[in-house]
DNA sequence: GCGCAGCGTCC
DNA sequence: GGACGC
DNA sequence: GCGC
């Protein structure tokens, strides 16, 4: 039996509503077996009372009573949502817009203040809407791979997010690039803008939603830089696809590979955990000895203990390898 | 009743 | 510093 | 909304 729940997230409140839907959702389809009642709901981890009630208002009668009345505010709902889908149009653009009495995308079109993202994220709408299908991923990833290796051959490219979680198809195509024993911000930049380079010069990134930026303090220390961009395939019927480009220092491959591979609430979790035992857990890696004060705020640094490899971090925490297939929860 | 990840860029 | 994104 |  088959469950879904969707829900429209709003800063604050509903957030961590649809976050919890979203962690009951997957315990639920990890299951090998079917939900009879509410009681039989009740016992799965994260599904609490009021998801178990729904289960069971479902399975006596074959529908949620909330859902019935539901379609009041639908309208709102539906503008908020189609708004929310372009690139760049977050929840409070979503209302005010609506509030305003826009409702299709042509509307938006017409607006004046639109940022740089949203207009290119009005431009490619269609495109960006379409799934990507694995195979289309790897050949990507490999524009990218040799674009890399053409600097330095022992440079390493690896698509990441959901394409290295095994799905199906991706939203969009998340890569991580690092050069074995190279962690300076300026020879990690001075790569990044070559792929760039050679990327725009192919043709290959049509647009740019996010660019890194350089800052020459520290420039001797380990930092990554990120890139957010359209990408096309040549060729007459290519689809324009979304494309990030992570450049990170090799000490920090192991936590920015974790961290792109995701999922996103495998993240939070972690880095959960992580807080919970008096440490932090980011994208460069797991730092020890972290102090916290009221409402959590951290207080300090800590020690960077981990983050070359994803095992690594995986140890230090004491829990379980978990294969990126795996990384769903 | 409280907290819910951590960090970057754009504007 | 808020909005938006990964 | 969930778990503590
Ligand atoms: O709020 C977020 C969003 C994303 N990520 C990480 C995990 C995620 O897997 C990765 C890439 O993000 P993306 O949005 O591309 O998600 P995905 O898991 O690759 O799914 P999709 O197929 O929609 O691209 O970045 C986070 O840590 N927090
Ligand atoms: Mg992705």
């Amino acid at each position: 039996m088959g469950y879904y729940e969707d829900n429209q997230t709003k800063d604050n409140k509903y957030h961590f509503k649809v976050i919890n839907y979203r962690k009951a959702i997957t315990a639920i389809r990890a299951l090998d077996y079917e939900i009879t009642s509410e009681e039989m709901a009740r016992k799965i981890p994260r599904v609490g009372k009021k998801i178990a009630q729904k289960i069971g208002e479902c399975v006596s009668l074959g529908r949620i009573k909330k859902l019935d009345h539901l379609d009041w505010d639908q309208e709102r709902l539906k503008v908020e949502t189609l708004f929310r889908s372009v690139y760049g149009v977050g929840a409070e653009k979503a209302l005010e817009w609506y509030n305003k009495g826009l409702r299709t995308l042509d509307d938006l079109r017409k607006l004046p203040d639109l940022t740089k993202n949203q207009i290119s994220g009005l431009h490619y709408y269609d495109d960006l809407q379409k799934r990507i299908p694995r195979a289309e991923v790897e050949e990507i990833g490999k524009v990218v791979e040799s674009a890399a290796k053409k600097l330095h051959p022992d440079i390493q490219s690896q698509v990441t997010g959901s394409y290295r979680r095994g799905k199906p198809d991706c939203g969009d195509i998340d890569i991580v690039v690092a050069r074995p024993d190279i962690d300076t911000g300026e020879e990690l930049f001075l790569i990044m803008e070559h792929i760039l380079n050679e990327l725009i010069i192919q043709g290959f990134l049509v647009d740019h939603l996010s660019l890194p930026t350089w800052s020459d303090d520290m420039a001797n220390a380990p930092k990554h830089f990120k890139y957010m961009g359209i990408c096309k395939l040549p060729g007459k019927g290519s689809v324009h696809r979304h494309i990030d480009i992570l450049v990170v220092p090799w000490i920090h491959l192991g936590a920015a590979l974790l961290y792109f591979t995701g999922n996103d609430i495998c993240n939070r979790s972690m880095r959960l955990l992580a807080a919970n035992r008096g440490m932090r857990l980011s994208d460069k890696g797991l730092f020890t000895g972290v102090m916290r004060g009221p409402k959590r705020k951290r207080l300090n640094e800590g020690t960077w203990v981990a983050g070359r490899t994803e095992r690594e971090i995986f140890d230090y925490l004491g829990i379980n390898y978990l294969e990126p297939f795996e990384r769903e929860c």
